[in-house]
DNA sequence: ATCCAGGGGA
DNA sequence: TCCCCTGGAT
């Protein structure tokens, strides 16, 4: 199929050269993982802080990346490593899927190196590895081997809309195509890899989500956005709609020592692989998280009124079983022992005092807390070992130092 | 307080 | 297409 492009070819072809020019005395050159002024790139190190930008901010990726490299300075260190180990380096950073296809990857690499004796040197090669996509493949081959590679991440996807103002909404597959297509006519066969640095430098700095820098931009001239003043209509993207809310008892049980029990999530879902405590689902409301009950409130901040009524259109309650076999276990183990909590009351959503949002969801939180003598101790453990459940007793310290705990346990224990 | 960004896998 | 998580912007 012909590629229509909205931008000329004088355009087109002047882009690259504006950008790495704008790029050498206004980009940055100091990000610890940087490969651009070697000529012995590690893609190693490309790769693991790739993987961590996937998701978060360079300031927040940095102490991190510096710790990985300290305890695993090579991948076979990282894939040597236990998973305890990889998830507590991780802990903190979100989407713990990605630190299992890192630990995943990183096996699958060593493997590769043993055979071949090199990385990958080819796309399709790091596409392969768990956690590798597109665009970190592209960004590893530019960057991390000085090969020929394009990426198409969300700073890319920013500039690119707003200069050819293209307004198709990028979650549907065909404005990624054409974004793609566009990133792949811009890119320079020579120093893609100074282009992909550049264009995401481009986008975390001058290029911005909000108030952007035009003044300062090196494609201002032909900016389509920008000759309309529509900066900030690109990109164009789908309205979310309201997330449901849910609530969880977050339960800290504790032996008569003071060590509280903790539970290894599964793999899949939320917090895959991490470390938490049992969670009692209480309740999943649909619609808008705006949903009040009535109730006396906690000292109100600035005087607003403590008593909302029940908003009707939180009617529809959806009650799921939301349990992971462990806590189904302990649940029962409750039940039997007569220990269940008072069942939660109504005003949880205003009481709840830890509110975790998700993407697809909010989660409120409830501490509640009970003690077991020594039987009781060895019982449950007894059973939740009994079905292959990874269980650890700790005081709250010595799980916060050495387990690796979702940031809203964290708040929990605070 | 709420909204939003962000790439890959199932 | 939906699901991951957290921190920063507003």
């Amino acid at each position: 199929m012909p590629t229509h492009f909205s931008q000329p070819d004088s355009s087109l072809n002047t882009f690259a050269p504006r950008l790495l020019t704008w790029f050498e005395t206004n980009g940055r050159h100091d990000l610890p993982w940087q490969q651009h002024q070697t000529d012995t790139p590690n893609p190693y190190i490309v790769w693991l802080s790739e993987v961590m930008l996937q998701q978060t901010q360079v300031t927040t990726v940095l102490p991190y990346f510096a710790r990985f490299m300290k305890s695993f300075p090579t991948v076979q260190d990282l894939a040597a490593a236990d998973w305890d180990t990889v998830a507590e380096h991780w802990a903190g950073l979100g989407y713990y899927a990605r630190a299992r296809n890192l630990h995943k990857g990183a096996k699958q690499l060593v493997d590769i190196i043993n055979e071949t004796g090199e990385f990958p040197q080819t796309l399709a090669g790091w596409e392969a590895i768990s956690g590798v996509g597109p665009s970190t493949a592209g960004a590893i081959m530019a960057m991390g081997l000085h090969r020929y590679g394009v990426i198409c991440d969300g700073n890319v996807k920013r500039v690119l809309t707003r200069w050819a103002a293209i307004d198709g909404d990028i979650t549907k597959s065909a404005t990624t195509k054409e974004l793609w297509a566009l990133a792949e006519r811009l890119t320079p066969r020579e120093s893609s890899g100074l282009f992909a640095q550049a264009m995401m430098d481009m986008g975390a700095t001058l290029c911005t989500r909000s108030k952007p820098a035009c003044l300062l931009c090196p494609l201002q001239d032909d900016c389509l956005a920008h000759a309309q003043g529509r900066e900030t209509d690109y990109p164009v993207k789908a309205k979310k709609q309201p997330k449901p809310s849910k609530f969880s008892n977050a339960l800290l049980i504790h032996s008569i020592e003071g060590d509280i029990l903790w539970l290894q999530r599964p793999d899949n879902g939320i917090w895959g692989g991490l470390w938490s405590l049992p969670l009692q689902f209480v309740e999943k409301i649909n619609g808008n998280a705006s949903v009040k009950t009535t109730g006396k409130k906690q000292a109100a901040n600035n005087g607003k009124q403590s008593n909302v009524p029940i908003d009707v259109r939180s009617n529809e309650k959806v009650y799921e079983a939301e349990f992971t076999t462990a806590e189904q276990i302990i649940n029962e183990w409750l039940a039997k022992n007569n220990l269940v909590t008072e069942t939660v009351s109504n005003s949880l959503l205003t009481d709840a005092p830890i509110k975790h949002s998700l993407t697809h969801f909010h989660w409120y939180l409830q501490p509640h807390s009970l003690t077991l003598d020594a039987k009781q101790t060895a019982e449950i453990s007894k059973a939740l070992q009994a079905a292959d459940i990874n269980i650890i007793w700790l005081n709250a310290d010595e799980a916060q130092a050495t387990l690796g705990l979702p940031r809203a346990m964290i708040k929990v224990l605070e």
